[in-house]
DNA sequence: CACGTAACGGTTGAG
DNA sequence: GTCTCAACCGTTACG
């Protein structure tokens, strides 16, 4: 099924087909969808969706309820099948579209932020980002340790044999003798005391950070080839997981494609895992001097590290301003932050405010394609009786969108890892956005 | 009513 | 190329 409408769930599901997921992303997060539990809250539901629960009927109260209503979910669908098979994603209680499983985008990660740096009290927060109040208060907690709205690493497992030294040591065989085989640098790791018995890496470990990481030092492997070309058409990543996120504004479904002028309309920020920024592999290759030098890197940092970069090369490229200060940054960095660009015109709700998200198709295939502006209620049906919502006016944390872009954009390095343990002891104390990321601003690009 | 958090099903990516 | 596993995700519901 492609758009299921649980009313006793009280979560729904919308839910479009996914190439080789068929309808299991409709039975995740929720999962209490036939809970025997007691619906007790059904009256705060209610509350909070007037009539988006109503089944069929529906939406009346609420025409326009942000966020996927059944309504613009049909809508939607009438887009054509092929985009049912794009898209896909989940309405929350609130109304809002999430992806199970996926972090949200970094511009509502932002916003929520904001927010509470607005005094908007979390229970606000939530509804007007439509957002769950778990969510925001994890996101708010995460913040208030790390200094970072950056979700954390998703995916892998951390180096257990792989370590940095390892990967030098791997590197330095490799360059010493780029006919080595694994199985060499294997023994000679052994040989060399780098590793023992217990944890030298496999073989096919081996082979594959030759592959994936070292490969493209010599070669103009593949993460070189993805930026050397010019600006190509943003690639369909966001066919891939793209967010049915009705843009409130434009709910035709002409939202998707392109976004008010975001190349690859990417709106997506795909949170790369962490934990590696500490040792990523990259960097302690010396991948990004090489892509430095090759001159490659400006504007386009983060190809020189992900694996798949060639997923999103275009939108990287061509979306992301050429801005210096990026040197240092990991592809963790990188990965995640690459991804905000310096339009706000992505950002329909948050606009002007925010720095638009564009989101890259990451190297995860989850991505959220649509601008942030989708999460967003056009207009809150609990509608605080004040000026735009989201925008503040001269709400004391007004930033420039460059400079807050600059503050989403890069990461410093040495905050890197911080993202994950509270580095900084007094560091995240957020000090107005330029700080959000928990990423100062590189005074001086270096 | 607001909020912290466990449980849950989901995604991701290194090994 | 496939599988395993442990990390993370956001939502839901409990307390």
């Amino acid at each position: 099924m492609k758009f299921t409408l649980g009313l006793g769930s009280r979560a729904w599901r919308v839910s479009w087909e996914r190439p080789g997921e068929g309808g299991c992303a409709l039975l995740g997060g929720a999962r209490r969808i036939s809970s025997p539990r007691p619906v007790r809250r059904g009256s705060r539901l209610a509350r909070a969706l007037p009539l988006c629960l109503s089944r069929g009927g529906g939406a009346r109260a609420l025409p326009d309820c942000a966020g996927p209503s059944p309504g613009r979910l049909g809508a939607r669908q009438l887009a054509g099948p092929r985009a049912m098979e794009q898209t896909y994603g989940e309405v929350n209680q609130l109304g809002g579209v999430f992806v199970n499983g996926r972090p949200l985008p970094n511009a509502i990660r932002l916003r929520i932020v904001e927010l509470a740096q607005l005094g908007i009290r979390p229970c606000d927060i939530s509804r007007q980002l439509r957002v769950s109040h778990g969510c925001v208060s994890k996101i708010l907690a995460r913040y208030n340790e790390t200094g970072s709205i950056l979700p954390g690493a998703i995916g892998g497992s951390k180096p257990r044999v792989t370590t940095p030294n390892v990967v030098k040591h791997i590197r330095d065989y490799k360059q010493g003798d780029p006919g080595i085989f694994a199985w060499e640098i294997r023994d000679r790791l052994l040989a060399d005391g780098v590793c023992d018995k217990y944890n030298v890496p496999s073989v096919s470990s081996i082979s594959r950070i030759l592959r994936n990481k070292i490969g493209s030092l010599g070669q103009p492997g593949p993460y070189e080839a993805s930026k050397q070309p010019p600006p190509q058409p943003a690639l369909p990543y966001n066919h891939i997981y793209q967010y049915p996120y009705p843009s409130p504004v434009s709910p035709t479904g002409a939202k998707m494609g392109s976004h008010h002028g975001v190349p690859g309309s990417a709106s997506h920020v795909s949170i790369p895992r962490s934990w590696p920024s500490a040792h990523s592999v990259s960097n302690i290759l010396g991948i990004r001097t090489f892509m430095e030098q090759t001159g490659a890197l400006a504007g386009s940092e983060g190809a020189a590290y992900s694996p798949k970069m060639e997923d999103w090369a275009g939108v990287n490229r061509t979306a992301f301003p050429a801005t210096p200060g990026v040197n240092g940054l990991e592809k963790p960095a990188l990965d995640a932050d690459i991804k905000y660009t310096q339009s706000a015109s992505g950002l329909s709700a948050v606009g002007g405010f925010l720095p638009a998200c564009a989101y890259p198709a990451s190297n995860q295939h989850g991505v959220y394609s649509a601008p942030a502006g989708g999460y967003l209620a056009p207009g809150p049906p609990w509608s605080p009786a004040q000026g735009p919502p989201l925008a503040p006016p001269g709400a004391g944390v007004t930033v420039h969108g460059g400079e807050l872009a600059a503050a989403m954009t890069f990461k410093h390095p040495s905050r890197e890892v911080a993202d994950r343990k509270p580095p900084s002891p007094g560091g995240k104390a957020p000090d107005g956005l330029s700080g959000l990321h928990g990423l100062p601003i590189p005074a001086s690009t270096s």
